[in-house]
DNA sequence: CCCAAGACATTTTTT
DNA sequence: ATGTCTTGGG
């Protein structure tokens, strides 16, 4: 068993299996089989130390990492697996919750929001305060909430320690908001971690019995943790002290949204008889997109230092095309495509095209569509977001939970039954003096006198619909129940109505819900043998569906290219991968680019997109792009410039580029990319230190560079994107947001710069 | 209470 | 360019 476990490993990678005892720190590159050594030494820690399933916790970031995990442990060793802790943060925190959060004064019962819950709330919190949207966006405001809350940081404490008087209005607004959420027994995704952190800290003998039953502990991807998970963890672990970590400092892309890449650099530091291991060796990607990622990294600050190789060959070079505009960018990435598929009989699923801004995608998605090329989009658009799945979820809310005031008031008029702003605002009054959740407001309105007859009636009718909807909670399903609020509220029927291609979709997402439902049931019929004092149906229903995303339901099974941002990218392999929009101010982000810690961001997100890549990696950029309605031209992306030349080639496409119409057989793309000087400049000067071996050195030199904003007497301002030689003088190539793209000699053009 | 025309903003978003 | 949100008139 055990020659068989370790067999398949190599030496890093076994030394991380069998090293179980004490805090491991596992610094696992990209492609580096990390995934296989957490299986691997959870079948090991199963097997061959004797290790009950049900004292190992393996911690990951998302449910699709958790099911690969429990699926791969289960090959190795059976069913036993199924008693193992596998979990993401969050669900892990909310079935540690859902046993003991009455300590912290919530129900059992207490519901999960999402962001646009979310939004609601806050929203409402700014009215109530009569604080102005202008200077307090709700998204700002959500967003300095979520990051006191992975700093463990209370609304009391952030208002008392205010420096200025916007954070000491935040911790206001803050406060407003906590007591909204706990007034409805309600918890954001960030509570379920601070709350399970507050539950171990205040309640010991809750801590215990979590310390205890927790032998082994094995965190994934651990650079994404914040300061919330790390606390987690460590008073998890305080008594085992068998952690062990995994992750890659260069992949830490979630800073901005409160992942601390220092959990991971001060790993040694928190627990100094770690040992560490590196998983260098990768199994992905060719040594040349390897090289290329290595090159791109290595220009960030203090990481972790590391290199990855791999036992295949150099492979192709990386392909670099220069586009006219965004459109020409998927025309060319089409026809790679197609190119590709026909010459290496790749399927389309071998494809992915990533990109930084979700807006990139429509272009591509344009080409695509046009050829009838399948595609799929990852991200963007949600399937739980969609707001008749929400109204459907939130009526199943209310049912479960009547005290749920922000689902009922989402549903209460949903479809329409007359009852909007002035009867609602009597409900509100009523509610709030008494005291009492809305939904006991509406009873009390129904039987007020003062109700005028009109609300009265819409009232007492959407009672009658709820108590007949709760009377069936006990025996229906949770399909059954959705049918029934389909069919009872009328919702169907009136999207029927409208008969346009949206409420034909809308309806299309109601049936995949029902799908869902169903889908959950059978797996509730197959573990029908768990916890028997858990969650209701509907509860445990809900709870799933809250803690899931879209990139659950992806299938990347069905043969097409994907489309996605290279966050959605990470954890993912493609054969051949094309990231598009290589340009300054898109990737680096032009706000990005401007503070290194951020810069630095940029690059390991480009690191995660090149490490993609297995077996063909194409760079592409444009000289012009549309975007957001307006037109820019911007230089190639500095990452570009971090890659050496020797790995570059333009795949033979360079009849488009700009050097296309000057003579000579040098490829100039590749000219453009002499790899000189710093950050931002390294791309501009597109002088004479490429390998083409022609016109070295000599007469006069380029007096712009790309980027440089220039005044033409003819077609007015415009940006320069490139500079090169052409016979005895400069070509400067400048794009005029009017005027198209323009190669002008620099000795003749009446230009100046600006 | 409803709808329609304008304002608005638009990085990334594992849960 | 596009989708979402607000606001004002019917």
């Amino acid at each position: 068993m055990g020659g068989d476990l370790l067999g398949a490993l190599n030496e890093p990678q076994r030394e991380a299996v069998v090293c179980v005892d004490g805090p491991l720190l596992i610094l696992a590159g990209a492609g580096s089989g990390k995934t296989r050594v957490l299986t691997h030494r959870a079948a090991y820690l199963i097997s061959e130390r004797r290790v009950p399933p049900y004292r190992i916790l393996a911690v990951t970031f998302t449910n699709k990492a958790a099911k690969e995990m429990k699926n791969r442990v289960e090959e190795l060793v059976g069913a036993r697996a199924d008693l193992m802790w596998i979990s993401t943060f969050h669900s892990l925190c909310a079935r540690m919750l859902r046993e003991d959060i009455p300590s912290l004064g919530y129900k059992k019962s207490f519901t999960i929001l999402d962001e646009s819950d979310q939004t609601a709330v806050v929203k409402k919190c700014l009215d109530d305060l009569n604080i102005s949207g202008d200077m307090f966006k709700p998204q700002a405001v959500l967003a300095a909430i979520s990051s006191a809350k992975n700093e463990l940081i209370g609304p009391e404490e952030l208002e008392a320690n205010a420096r200025d008087p916007r954070t000491r209005t935040m911790g206001q607004i803050y406060a407003a908001y906590q007591s909204t959420l706990v007034r409805g027994n309600a918890l954001d995704f960030d509570d379920l971690i601070t709350l399970a952190v507050r539950l171990l800290r205040e309640c010991p003998e809750i801590l215990e019995k979590w310390q205890d039953r927790f032998e082994y502990l094995m965190v994934d991807e651990y650079q994404d943790t914040n300061h919330a998970q790390y606390i987690l963890v460590k008073l998890l672990a305080a008594r085992s002290r068998n952690l062990c970590v995994v992750g890659d400092d260069d992949q830490s892309i979630y800073e901005w949204r409160g992942a601390d890449i220092r959990n991971i650099l001060d790993f040694e530091r928190d627990y100094p008889e770690a040992r560490v291991i590196k998983l260098e060796q990768n199994y992905r990607s060719t040594q040349n997109i390897l090289n290329a990622a290595n090159c791109v990294i290595a220009n960030n600050k203090g990481r972790k230092d590391k290199s990855l190789w791999t036992s295949r060959g150099s492979g192709s070079p990386i392909f670099v095309y220069c586009a006219e505009n965004e459109r020409d960018e998927g025309r060319f990435i089409a026809d790679e495509i197609q190119r590709l598929a026909a010459l290496e009989g790749r399927a389309y699923r071998a494809f992915a095209v990533l990109y930084r801004v979700n807006a990139q995608s429509r272009a591509i998605e344009e080409v695509l569509l046009n050829r009838g090329m399948p595609y799929k989009i990852v991200g963007g658009l949600k399937f739980y977001e969609r707001r008749e799945i929400k109204d459907v979820l939130a009526y199943l809310r209310v049912i479960e939970n009547p005290e749920d005031s922000l689902a009922l008031e989402r549903i209460i008029n949903v479809p329409r039954r007359g009852i909007g702003d002035a009867t609602l605002a009597i409900v509100r009054r009523l509610s709030e003096e008494a005291g009492v959740p809305l939904y006991a407001g509406v009873e009390l309105a129904v039987r007020a006198s003062d109700t005028p007859s009109r609300a009265r009636s819409g009232l007492s009718q959407f009672l009658q619909l709820m108590e007949g909807l709760q009377s069936r909670k006990g025996e229906a399903t949770v399909s059954q129940l959705v049918e029934m609020v389909l069919e009872k509220t009328g919702y169907i029927r009136e999207l029927e109505r409208e008969q346009t291609l949206e409420a034909e979709g809308r309806i299309e997402n109601l049936r995949e819900l029902l799908t869902v439902t169903q889908e959950f049931e059978a797996r509730r019929m197959e573990n029908s043998v768990e916890d028997g004092g858990g969650p209701t149906d509907i509860g445990a229903f809900l709870e799933e569906v809250s803690l899931l995303t879209d990139l659950d339901r992806a299938d990347l099974s069905d043969d097409s290219i994907t489309l996605m941002t290279m966050h959605a990218a990470k954890g993912l392999e493609f054969p051949v991968v094309f990231i598009a929009g290589m340009e300054e101010n898109i990737f680096p982000l032009a706000r990005s680019a401007r503070e290194e810690r951020s810069l630095e961001e940029e690059r390991r997100l480009c690191y995660v997109g090149i490490t993609r890549a297995k077996d063909r990696l194409y760079l592409v950029h444009s000289v012009m792009r549309m975007i957001y309605g307006s037109t820019m031209a911007n230089a190639p992306s500095r990452f570009l410039g971090e890659i050496p030349k020797e790995l570059l080639a333009d795949a033979m496409h360079d009849r488009r580029s700009l050097w296309g119409r000057s003579d000579g057989p040098a490829s100039p793309v590749i000219r453009a990319h002499s790899v000189e000087g710093r950050s931002g400049t390294a791309w501009n000067r597109g002088d004479s230190s490429d390998g083409g071996g022609e016109n070295h050195g000599g007469d006069g030199s380029a007096e712009y560079s790309a980027g440089d904003r220039v005044r033409h007497a003819k077609f007015g301002e415009g940006t320069v994107v490139a500079v090169a030689r052409g016979g005895n003088d400069w070509v400067i190539t400048v794009a005029f947001p009017g005027g198209g793209i323009k190669h002008l000699a620099q000795s003749f053009a009446p230009m100046e710069r600006i």
